[in-house]
This record gives C-alpha cells, sequence and structure tokens, in this order.
DNA sequence: ATAAACTAGTTTGCATTACAAACCGATATG
DNA sequence: CATATCGGTTTGTAATGCAAACTAGTTTAT
C-alpha cells in the first residue's frame, strides 16, 4: 500500500489540530462533557470552539446534546460510533506508515 | 501528559494532507525525488505541489534542490533529518494517543 | 422594577491557507 | 520561425480558521 493511499483514507475533518482535540479528549473522557469544559481543556475561544464542534456534528463524528439545566443552556458533547472509528483508522493508517519504515 | 498536549507538538505543516504525503512519500523513498514524480505520486497539481514543498523547504522539513540536467531545470526533494524527525514525532504522539485508550 | 453583569453559546467578518489556472523561460520539433 | 513541450512559479479565487461582536436568557445589585 502506497503512502498517499494511507493519507487519503483520513478523514479530512481530522487533520486540523483543534478538531483532532476535541476527538481525542472526548474519547478519553469516555462520557459526555460540557462545552465549558472542553473550552478549558483545549483553551479555545468560545467561537473556535462552537464552529468546529458542529462541523463535527454534521459529520456525525460527534453527537451534541442542548437542554436547560437550572434554566440555563447546558450543551454537551461525546463522540459516536462513527467518531471512534475513524480515528481508530486515522490511528491505524499512522501507525502502518510508521512501520513501514526503520 | 493530556491529549490536546501531544496534539499541540505536532508540526503545523504536517497536519495537511498534501504535506503529509510529501514527508512520507520522500521518506519512503529513502532517496531524492523529481518534481515529476512526486506529481504522479501524490496526483497533484503542479502549483499546488511546487506551494506546498516551498512551504516544507523555509521550514526545513525538506530540502530542495535545483540543477540543469541535459540542459533542462530538474528538482529534486528529500527529506532532511529534521523532517524526519518531526515525522517521528508526529507519529509518536499519535502513537501515545492511541495506546492511552482501549 | 430596572439596570448591570454574568452565563452559554452562535454568528460575523477578517486573515490565512489551499488550490488550480494562467503564466513564464527555456528547449525540442515540424 | 512558429509552435508545442518541459519544468516548474506566480497569481487570483475559493475555502477554512479564528476571535470579536452579537444574541438570548439569568442572576445580582440598586
Amino acid at each position: 500500500m502506497k503512502a498517499i493511499d494511507l493519507i487519503n483514507s483520513i478523514h479530512p475533518l481530522l487533520l486540523e489540530r483543534v478538531r483532532l482535540g476535541i476527538m481525542v479528549t472526548l474519547i478519553d473522557s469516555e462520557k459526555p462533557l460540557e462545552f465549558n469544559v472542553l473550552l478549558e481543556a483545549l483553551n479555545l475561544s468560545k467561537g473556535n470552539l462552537s464552529s468546529h464542534a458542529q462541523k463535527l456534528e454534521e459529520e456525525k463524528l460527534i453527537k451534541v446534546t442542548k437542554a436547560f439545566v437550572d434554566r440555563k443552556p447546558k450543551t454537551t458533547y461525546e463522540c459516536t460510533e462513527l467518531g471512534r472509528k475513524e480515528i481508530k483508522n486515522y490511528l491505524k493508517k499512522i501507525e502502518q506508515v510508521l512501520t513501514s519504515r526503520k
């Protein structure tokens, strides 16, 4: 398998720092995380987190849940099965590239 | 170590499909490759390859050699030590993220 | 009761980046 | 000599990323 094929199989949205950070942090946690938790963990501006999360949601890589708690809006994020699958594929492909050279 | 720190340690230029492809292809080959070889291997437009290669060169991740052969210009690309180092770091960090979850 | 300040995000506009079309200088070809 | 070809680079446009400004509602202070 050629290097370029490995790389082309990586989900486009995952080749970006913030989004990769969101995914990995969500997978790490194993439970849904709130907006503010992600915000602090990743040290982002709110707008930046909001827009990247929207893109990940559109591609079904994460699930976004909006609810009112104590009369205030509360948004939580969690990784979907597809998200986990794509991240695993990403890592697997990168590993293959790794082991194909000394 | 937190996921975000791993990700932040990845060289910015490597979080992009074409550049990652250039790097990995050059490392694979172990000998310098010509413009046209990269062009075909990665299926790019000439302008796209040219500009990405320039960026990688500016960051010293690859070395670009220009010479006239048979009276014609010939540009070859090879990976630098720094380039190898950064790719290895990239892969190592991604691996760490991989092994930190089941 | 009203205003001011805080919470929890989203929308916007600008700055950067990526990409391919158009271009360029030199060589080979009819 | 003109026209096509080779080996790229430059440039204009489209897409992306980012934070400042905005929205919608809540709590606190006056």
